[in-house]
DNA sequence: TTGAAAGCGATACCAA
DNA sequence: TTGGTATCGCTTTCAA
């Protein structure tokens, strides 16, 4: 494998000169970059993380920190920081953590020494623990937080709008002709499916035609189960709703699969709508019209967060918010309603 | 933060011996060994990974390539490689790989330049590439494949019994009484699902009591939409199954919402098994018997076999192959038949 | 704008 | 069983 030292006599320059142009240092003449950037080509060089890691004491590498790695949000988080992370030339360096644990704090300190990272990225629930956070601060590591609950002082933000999304799959609905709208909501506490509950209101609020009925608003808590009997419940009596908005994916499933035991179609007779673009949205039959989450251009921003933030000083505690846009995808689970 | 030399010092010896006691070498007497674990300790010292690996030439990190980590498979073998690495002091370098793309080679040299890894693990589908196995010996990577289709040359091997797992969950089911007995395939030349099939039709001869019937075995595919629609057909006549095990568990799901559909009751009126134990498994209601993976114990396998596998020679490439236990987890939707 | 030399923190080789 | 010293590939410091 090809060393700095090779490249350099390749290029006839010196190595510090090849480091430069490694380094898109600005003071290096464009001829000589170019002719070193030819001599790398050449040879195929990559450069050693090792050394660079050694020598400079900062890390390529990003820290990424799960609580429930199985869970469909982190996965593919992970995945999609994975990608991002692998396209800026960076190393993701992921990691189980166990908030709950009794030594949490000594758990965070053999990974922040193991891994060196001087980066870290927080998604979901671990994003929301402040004293985690001031952890990280107290080490010097400079943190994103994926869709926190508040935004922390000191930290990077980077969320989606979840309660513009709710609006507009609402919307989507009341534009398909239904007038009489469901809403399952998830679990008391979980910010995200509060403002997803709000955007349901508003959108029937702001439209006009539709009415808000309590007993239509139920709590699916993201459990299948539950929303199932919810479901059920909801669709019992004659008077029921013809479209019904499940505040995730999987209680969607389960009102599919609730209309389905009633003997109602989906769409023809009901029409469901869903949130996440989870994996099931598109195993279940009909496939389900839901948001999908910008998790790609969140990694994306992520990565650019941290190759933006400096590696020390002040400004590397100026914290920015970002908001990505999301996806409508309307799918075969909703359709006019039958008149 | 502290380096060998610092540990060195307080522990009144030469780096060198610091070095001896940190790669366990053998010609260390206890008690400096002792002296020197005790000033470790005392200091918090963590050997700085770049170091190590600059020096040494060879990486604490694991590859792992990766070519659809949305799959369930791919994404829970991911997490349990992760943990099973980080307890083993490894680094989990995980990459997406397309084997589809043209420039593959080009991709796979890219990774094992940015990464230096020097083993590799590799999950189906990946595993089942032989050009992919080959390229990675040309570049004297030792590879451990998760359970490929076949064990080629040269390559280490962890896989569970799925052939033996079948058999197991279905000798649950005649065990419960049932003896009418339908099964839901998998896709064609996917080698786990034909194992799975002829687990079922073995411990179903093997019993005695209970008939294969050949129109009870109908593809599905994996998929949901397919299976539903093999279930409703199955369960459509009064001569119909009162169980059913289905290659995965998403098409158990699916054979559960179509008989919720045709008004069967499961357990009661019919009982479904899948596989996997996915995600899915748990979050319908009710929750699916099936088949575990050891996904952590594959996991904690190959760490090991890569811990054992030496930098070079002869024995680098002698593969062995590991066949871990699998484990039956029973839960509500199976039962005993109605009488 | 460019280069020479020192050194990051560990391991390897050879010597004691 | 132990220690001294060169060295891995790069960045940093200082000088030209």
């Amino acid at each position: 494998m090809a060393t700095i030292i090779d490249v350099a006599q390749q290029a006839g320059v010196s190595v510090k000169t090849v480091s430069r142009v490694l380094n898109n240092e600005s003071n290096v003449r464009e001829k000589t970059a170019e002719r070193v950037r030819a001599a790398m080509k050449a040879l195929d060089y990559t450069p050693s993380t090792a050394a660079r890691e050694l020598r400079s004491g900062r890390s390529r590498s990003i820290g990424m920190l799960f609580s429930d790695p199985s869970s469909g949000f982190q996965a593919r988080l992970h995945h999609a920081a994975l990608t991002a992370c692998s396209d800026a030339g960076y190393f993701l360096a992921a990691g189980i953590f166990d908030e709950t644990a009794e030594n949490w704090r000594r758990q965070l300190a053999e990974f922040l020494a193991r891994t060196r990272v001087d980066n870290m990225v927080l998604v979901p629930p671990l994003c929301d623990s402040d004293d985690l956070l001031q952890e990280l601060v107290d080490h010097e590591v400079a943190t994103v937080l994926i869709s926190p609950s508040h935004a922390p002082e000191g930290a990077h933000v980077v969320r989606m709008d979840d309660y513009g999304a709710a609006r507009e799959i609402t919307d989507h609905l009341l534009a398909l002709g239904h007038t009489r709208l469901g809403h399952l909501t998830g679990p008391k506490g979980h910010v995200a499916s509060a403002d997803r509950e709000r955007g349901f209101l508003d959108a029937i609020r702001a439209d006009g035609r539709a009415q808000v009925r309590e007993d239509w608003i139920r709590p699916g808590l993201f459990r299948f189960k539950e929303a199932v009997a919810a479901a059920e419940s909801m669709l019992g009596g004659v008077d029921r709703p013809t479209a019904i908005f499940a505040a995730n994916d999987e209680t969607a499933a389960a009102v599919c699969f609730a209309a389905g035991r009633m003997g109602l179609r989906v769409p023809d007779d009901l029409s469901v709508a869903g949130f996440d673009d989870a994996p099931i949205a598109t195993t279940v039959w009909p496939p389900l019209t839901t948001i999908a989450q910008p998790f790609d251009a969140m990694a994306e921003a992520m990565v650019t967060l941290i190759g933006e933030t400096p590696l020390q000083g002040e400004a590397r505690w100026c914290g920015k918010t970002l908001t990505l846009p999301h996806a409508l995808r309307p799918r075969a689970s909703t359709s006019a309603p039958a008149s």
